[in-house]
RNA sequence: GGAGGGGUGCCCGAGUGGUUAAAGGGAGCAGACUGUAAAUCUGCCGGCGAAUGCCUACAGAGGUUCAAAUCCUCUCUCCUCCA
């Protein structure tokens, strides 16, 4: 364990949003180091869906960062609280997810965080093994020690009372779940980001009733996703998996608006805040093209997930597409059965739905008018032109900018 | 239990008998430009078809009408308020 304090400190600091109570962290990080007894730092996951992206990154960072130090990072999966899913920052009561669901989405959640994580030092906990043998009067006896006025403190839950907006009494459930999931065991800081910080806070407040040693409540800054607006989330369809292929990471960064480049450089990086400072900086003065910062960023990004040659591999396919306009190495084929096509002769059109390439043939033709078409790099105008198949095998079918198909004939 | 308000294309949302494949916005896709899959601008954005065109579509099922997302009946479903 790391054995200097004031080290210990900056390094639990660096990024946070807010932590609840700093002194109260001070103090059981001290003792902690002197009685050689880990703090067990808790982050609790909810398998809702089946990928981790860059904003769950920035949290599960923190908890790394814990582990480096030589804490207990215990991840609890919500495999039951998921069912009710949080209702944090929402303004709708959730779908509710199945069984199948949640264990499935709760294997590749896992194996994903463990990109960020330290696999052999990491405790893993679902937690219906606790919440799952509540009986109704254990859960009396918890809703007992809150009450609504006390819920209704929490900003969304406000807004959706004073809106008329339903509100689920499972959704209040929710916090003092995850708050007995503190209980049960016995956490002395919780992680989250800024959105739970009235879960954390349940915790804390419910460890005093069970006579624990209130937890401390770290909250982390909640990243935007690529579209700059909504923060990142599978729902909005603004998020970066952590599980994507590296091209695909590297695309995704390099569209993120300027403007909140610099969010996940602090939020996603472990780069120092004098380097990103810099970097601002010399944006602002253009002395820094903002396209080499993207790109600096995507690769810091690649490369903590994958390897730098991932990182450098990306950003050669990137160059070869949208700078040089290109085709790149490794395209997908499609192959067609002379046999099955009479006279050997195929429609454009037919071929590039077909091939996937376009949803329908009345996209495909829209897309031939618009000249977003191209064979081989020409680009074709005439949506009724005919192929022979004998001229088109290893030839490349382009939609757009990156999406392309090699067309093998076989017989 | 009572009263009332909704369900429209991927999403939000307008539309209350006919130029309605359905305004507007968002998302998405393409083109131009560029420093990038940024921003901006332009176009497209149900399916089939070479095409005049045809088919499918406004929760579901029937009905009225020359004509219905729009009117009527029933069903399903969501929500609000009162109790």
């Amino acid at each position: 364990m790391e054995k200097n304090l004031k080290k210990q400190m900056d390094v639990i600091m660096l990024g946070t949003e807010d932590i609840l109570i700093e002194e109260e962290l001070e103090c059981i990080v001290k003792k902690s180091i002197e009685e050689d007894k880990p703090l067990k730092v808790k982050l609790g996951l909810d398998p809702t869906s089946p990928d981790i992206h860059l904003g769950h990154t920035v949290v599960l960072n923190k908890l790394r960062q814990f582990q480096d130090l030589g804490h207990r990072a215990i991840l609890i999966i919500g495999d039951y609280t998921a069912r009710i899913g949080d209702p944090s920052g929402r303004s709708i009561l959730r779908p509710e997810l199945s069984a199948e669901d949640i264990d499935s989405n709760a294997r590749t959640y896992m194996k994903q965080a463990f990109k960020i994580l330290d696999p052999g030092k990491t405790e893993v906990v679902k937690n219906s093994n606790w919440l799952k043998s509540l009986r109704f009067e254990d859960i009396l006896n918890l809703t007992s020690k809150f009450t609504v006025a006390r819920m209704l403190e929490r900003d969304d839950f406000k807004k959706r009372f004073k809106s008329n907006t339903p509100i689920a009494i499972m959704e209040f459930l929710y916090p003092i779940m995850q708050a007995y999931d503190s209980i049960a065991i016995e956490a002395d800081v919780e992680l989250g980001g800024t959105d739970q910080r009235f879960n954390l806070l349940m915790g804390r407040e419910l460890q005093k009733e069970f006579s624990q040693k209130p937890q401390i409540a770290i909250t982390m800054p909640i990243l935007v996703g690529t579209d700059g607006i909504e923060k990142m989330s599978k729902s909005f369809g603004n998020y970066i998996g952590v599980d994507e292929p590296p091209q695909e990471i590297f695309g995704k960064v390099m569209s993120i608006q300027d403007n909140i480049m610099i969010d996940y450089f602090r939020f996603v990086t472990t780069l120092d805040s004098e380097e990103i400072r810099e970097i601002e900086y010399n944006i602002k003065k253009e002395k820094l093209n903002p396209s080499i910062a993207k790109r600096k960023l995507a690769k810091i990004i690649i490369e903590n997930l994958y390897t730098i040659n991932d990182a450098l591999e990306a950003e050669e396919d990137f160059d070869l597409i949208f700078k040089k306009k290109g085709i790149p190495d490794k395209v997908e084929e499609y192959i067609i059965n002379l046999k099955s096509i009479k006279n050997k002769k195929i429609s454009l059109v037919q071929l590039l739905t077909d091939s996937g390439l376009t949803k329908s043939n009345s996209e495909a033709r829209r897309l031939v008018a618009q000249g977003g078409i191209k064979i081989n790099d020409r680009k074709i105008n005439d949506p009724n032109l005919e192929l022979n198949l004998n001229d088109i095998n290893e030839k490349v079918i382009q939609r757009g900018k990156r999406h392309f198909r090699k067309i093998i004939t076989k017989n």
